[in-house]
DNA sequence: CTGTTAGCGCCTTCAA
DNA sequence: TTGAAGGCGCTAACAG
């Protein structure tokens, strides 16, 4: 069980009686093309098989100019499960084409992030997923800008960078119809305010929201603003009860601002849906509270894969490499990803 | 603004007036060694900045055997904040020594783990990563034997992998501390059980918890049997409530599990703490919850951070490499890594 | 149908 | 203090 020399593909080759030529071929599943006969295909699988042979992919790289690799930078990748799903769905859709990712969280850190680029291209990566956290406006770093690249939650209006960004707008409207089918039309209240500069999310929800009311011969009675968690949105809607306002409907900015709504709402000894309350994530929280909150999913995952998709298509497809891509938002998340990618498909 | 040719390491030393040689000792920070003149040393890396060079390690690595390349192979890497903090202690810790993380999430299928163990190993990764979301014992894939390989969160009985692993014995005392501390010995509870084959935690969680009551002369009154998740602990326990029982303290053995225990106290009126909670996990939820919930942290980052700082460690360091080394967990979880880490040090 | 030859970009002995 | 030469393992023209 001793461990010898690594196997190289020449070592195959003369186990098998042929060249390095012919092994290549074989092992690369040219045969048919090279027409290689039937009997040295399978005493060359054989003599790999034997050996353990496992290909050099730096060798084969430095000959190819490419590593089936690709690299993800982004802001905060692995932080709470929200962007955490973009990874799975690139990484399943990486696999697709037998493609590994190659990741680098910056935190934030402009020069972090310009090392790790660095990093990346001097390992050659074949493409770079630049991803993040919040959907927003980016100025990606130069060092970018002559790669092949597709921005996932943003986009950066100083370049034509391909992207990839969830339909908020949409996801706005479809929080105003909920209301609506619920027989609300007034005094719905939006909470949470996006104060980040650049920020995208809120300021299209809310449009969204208001283009969805006003459709419906409503109105959005009002915003309460509080940053976008838990203790804030208690804290904010709390005190907002206190002025003695009856809403019917709370359209919260993301699931965590919903938590504090419940929360506050529960000490006024209210209850959903005696007011009705929506809310944007589909993030597992939606799924805990009591009752189940009703959230407007972000895809994450499936903008994950359409990125990687658009990444690593073949350079024929690419006439649309300029577009921003849009995948809608959808209420609950109970469907795969290949069911709800079924639906995607017809939107971009 | 047009791209050329790539830049090579010939491009640069032509450009300087020197050969490749000379440009590879001192791009390579070995100019003092070599005794290379300043000057030289100036124009050579004037050059390289000049071009823009940007080293090609494919090519560096077939020479060398090295990539500076980590792979992670995980169940479930991504999902959820739990496993993913492990990728950002590790990532952290990779940076420290300019390495990069090559990610493989397997979804638990053992075919695709075997796939992307290839892959990682054709590509020269110097080491693995193996790791799992849920603490427990595992066994890796013949093909990690012969490698350079660190287990996170698990243990493989049948080799003698070194592993990281959090202390969950000391933790489940430490909720014992937490509620004798409160002058509660008895009538506490634990909620939750762990149904996995192989699965660490929960056992090991109880059976600290029994010790510590133990120690101060009381007793665990009871499991409350249910999985681990929001919904069916609130029935459990809800359900348990109605037999008129009443508890001095729940200890939940997750936070999952304690925002159901949240809801199914609060259905009977009752309000912690009155009833004392205690949970593991320490992740955000445990902040969101009102009152704010009291949680032993599993120290996903330093977990992976250690994990990494052992993979990587020089050969010298290696002779503890048999060990399994175990990561305390803490109540709360405000203190940064690094605040962490001084800490974690004086135990491994 | 298969082998010969050359070279991807870099590092590293050896010689000067 | 610097340069010349060789080879890491693989693929791709080009012959035959």
């Amino acid at each position: 069980m001793s461990r010898r020399r690594r196997v190289t593909l020449t070592d195959v080759a003369v186990r098998a009686g042929v060249s390095a030529t012919t092994a290549s071929y074989i092992l690369n599943g040219r045969s048919a093309q090279m027409r290689i006969s039937t009997p040295t295909d399978e005493r060359v699988r054989n003599a790999a098989a034997e050996l353990g042979y496992r290909p050099n992919r730096s060798a084969r790289s430095l000959r190819t100019a490419t590593t089936t690799t690709i690299g993800v930078i982004s802001d905060f990748v692995a932080s709470g499960h929200y962007a955490s799903q973009m990874l799975t769905g690139a990484s399943a859709a990486a696999r697709e084409s037998d493609h590994l990712l190659m990741i680098g969280e910056t935190e934030g850190d402009a020069a972090l992030e310009e090392r790790l680029i660095d990093e990346m291209l001097e390992r050659q990566v074949d493409g770079i997923l630049y991803a993040t956290l919040t959907t927003r406006q980016v100025t990606v770093p130069q060092a970018l800008l002559q790669q092949r690249v597709v921005l996932v939650n943003c986009i950066d209006p100083g370049s034509d960078l391909p992207a990839v960004l969830p339909d908020e707008l949409q996801a706005g409207r479809t929080a105003a119809r909920l209301m609506v089918d619920a027989g609300i039309t007034s005094e719905v209240y939006a909470v949470g305010e996006d104060p980040t500069p650049g920020a995208l999310s809120g300021a299209l929800r809310l449009e969204g929201l208001r283009y969805g009311l006003e459709e419906a011969g409503g109105a959005l009675a009002g915003v309460i603003p509080c940053d976008w968690d838990v203790v804030p949105a208690r804290d904010a809607v709390s005190q907002w009860l206190c002025s003695g306002r009856m809403p019917r409907g709370f359209v919260c900015l993301n699931d965590r601002v919903a938590m504090g709504v419940y929360q506050a709402l529960s000490e006024r000894r209210l209850h959903v849906p005696d007011v009705a309350v929506v809310s944007f994530d589909g993030s597992d929280l939606a799924t805990w509270l009591q009752p189940r909150l009703t959230s407007i999913a972000v895809p994450y995952d499936e903008m994950g894969a359409l990125a990687m998709h658009r990444l690593v298509e073949p350079e024929g497809a690419a006439r649309d490499l300029l577009a921003v891509a849009t995948v809608p938002m959808v209420v609950g998340w109970g469907g795969s990803l290949p069911d709800r990618r079924a639906a995607l498909s017809r939107l971009v």
